[in-house]
DNA sequence: CTCCATGATGAGAGCGCTCTCATACATGAT
DNA sequence: ATCATGTATGAGAGCGCTCTCATCATGGAG
């Protein structure tokens, strides 16, 4: 029923040594015999036994892949699906396998001893990590490699990937400078998450360029979720902006019905634009102009420094940050001026099934 | 720096054997014995290299979960993530890890040879199998646990868990009625489904049970999305329904959108109940009456189906049938006839955060 | 006091693979 | 012809663990 490579030896009238070196891709093995040897492999379908490979190589071919259990919440945005897709597709076509945890605080020390320790693991990719991750710190002590998605600047040895929140809410705010909006105020997400931290800088570093001092109150805090976003925005409507800049689409949900609420129209009244485009972005009144991660792409990049790190043994931390893009709809305003033509250039269309915008 | 079962015995000077009768909880070990082992390995922090070990007990104490990519926008339902961290949580109880594959059609021959061949995993749970799941097969034939999450009828051998859609599908239609409404239709979902089969044959059953014959044109089909949803509930709009079962939120969300659009009022000219109980379903106008399924629990007992052939060695199938559970909300029009005596008993309160159903 | 069941321990084989080393043979330079 | 070089192959050790079997001590029954 399984075989072993003593068998397919036999069968092959070869010692077990070369059937490794064919299975193994060594080129001392004579075109014939090689031949052969793939041939009765694939007869009787032999496959080798991962332990046994794995306790000589020291190597199980296994990627941990740990979500840390503080984001339940937003694992029903398309963040999660996208980013494990792009790990598990990268990671296939390099031979590994995914091991996913759901970590919640209490299995951690479990995780850790069982799977990083037991060498479960040949290495670890870790989503939105948060500030003090003990587990980051571990495996790099441990001498596992450790990817980050999302920043993680707190471990100096550690490499990350991540899209480019500050280029990203900078982006978002300089459309809404340019389409003429001029007292445009912030949702920014939590300061001790460096999406929230990130993507304040660049709604900051988008009004200095335009010579705009924002005054404090243009500023609100929302902890990414709708419910947040709403109260939000009714504390900057005493500010009286023209648009926001709302750094995630469940906030920019929560102020759109926060808006709905004050009598005030969007975008004719107040432009909004959000972050991250959700699903839902799309069907919301107006829908939303949003900036678009490149999340499936972060997932395949870390897989990318990981294995880096693995097979070329490589230690020095290495950053990766992919840019993102804009996705205009209706309300930030820029679909009523088609024409004006300093946006050309600025604006993408790819958005998604939409009709695209008739530059 | 990484310890073996060798020098761990070496430093209690004992030997090789004892250490792991320690390790293994075997019996027979003096107390003081097992105590200074002990102590040793928590020093040093020993942890057995998995490898070696899953060598000689042919066991890798990995299980290994299957999602066909066939399904991708479900994943932002909350389904996946739900039923993910209820096999994650019953696995790292007992000791196992999990395996995540998203298999799309061309992965899925790699897949077959290298996880299950190669023995990488103990055995599968395979989510929301087709009805023709080749892998399924073939980890059957190849003699590995699997157990599907959702009805699986194809292959007879193989363990399921579901949750009680026929029941789900009846309980929904039978609070319609019991509300009052009589010309009770459905928007079911595809019929090459298992829930769609299923609900649609409670819904069936239900209106049996009443003594009412369902006119043909009171059955549309959706395919469990919005957009669906919406279709079928215009084509249903001619056979002057009074209420409406639909057998997804999404799809219900669809028809809400219909149903605005045609002038009605929800639940005042047509009842709405829908299935799932997802997220938004809190959010829609008017709130969505639905039905909540056990998810968390579905994986919880899948990991325990599994483990239980596994570890006991038991070959014959096991089907474990969870019961649903009725969510109200607004759009069935209950709310608006609070004290109707014959309804106690019938309704499910418990739903999440919205204030109890005053019974 | 002897006998044998029972408990505690160690020795050693073996799980299925990889990899180093030794060997045999072919090839080309001298 | 001689030797260095390279290629193809096999023998065998060893990865770190489990588990069977042998050994020895202990102690109550006869």
């Amino acid at each position: 029923m399984n075989y072993t490579l003593e068998e397919i030896a036999r069968l092959a009238g070869v010692s077990r040594s070369t059937v490794s070196r064919v299975i193994n891709h060594h080129p001392n093995v004579r075109p014939e015999v090689r031949e052969r040897v793939w041939r009765i492999i694939r007869e009787v379908g032999y496959q080798p036994h991962a332990a046994a490979r794995n306790l000589v190589t020291r190597r199980s071919q296994i990627v941990g892949v740990v979500i840390p259990e503080t984001i339940p919440k937003v694992f029903s945005d398309p963040y999660f699906p996208a980013v494990l897709r792009g790990i598990f597709d990268a990671l296939m076509e390099r031979g590994y396998h995914l091991m996913l945890s759901l970590l919640s605080p209490p299995q951690e020390e479990d995780f850790y001893q069982r799977a990083l320790r037991g060498r479960v693991v040949d290495g670890i990719i870790v989503l939105s990590a948060q500030v003090t991750d003990p587990l980051i710190r571990r495996a790099y002590e441990e001498g596992l490699p450790v990817v980050s998605i999302g920043r993680y600047p707190q471990e100096p040895g550690v490499s990350y990937v991540d899209a480019d929140n500050v280029g990203g809410g900078r982006m978002a705010t300089e459309h809404l400078l340019r389409l003429g909006w001029r007292r445009v105020a912030t949702i920014a997400g939590p300061q001790t998450m460096a999406p929230g931290i990130d993507r304040l800088e660049g709604y900051r570093a988008a009004l200095q360029a335009w010579g705009i001092r924002p005054s404090p109150d243009w500023i609100a805090e929302g902890d990414f979720t709708e419910a947040g976003g709403y109260m939000a925005m009714r504390r900057l409507l005493s500010a009286r902006p023209d648009a926001v800049f709302v750094a995630s689409d469940l906030m920019a949900m929560g102020a759109l019905k926060a808006l709905r609420e004050a009598g005030l129209r969007v975008p004719e009244d107040m432009a909004i634009v959000g972050y991250d485009d959700v699903e839902l972005a799309q069907f919301t009144d107006p829908p939303l102009t949003t900036v678009r991660q490149p999340i499936y792409e972060l997932g395949r990049v870390a897989v990318q420094l990981l294995l880096h790190q693995l097979e070329e043994d490589v230690r020095e931390p290495q950053r990766v940050i992919l840019p993102t893009e804009l996705v205009i709809r209706a309300s930030c305003g820029a679909l009523r001026q088609i024409g004006m033509p300093e946006w050309r250039g600025d604006l993408a269309s790819r958005n998604s099934g939409e009709p695209g915008f008739p530059y």
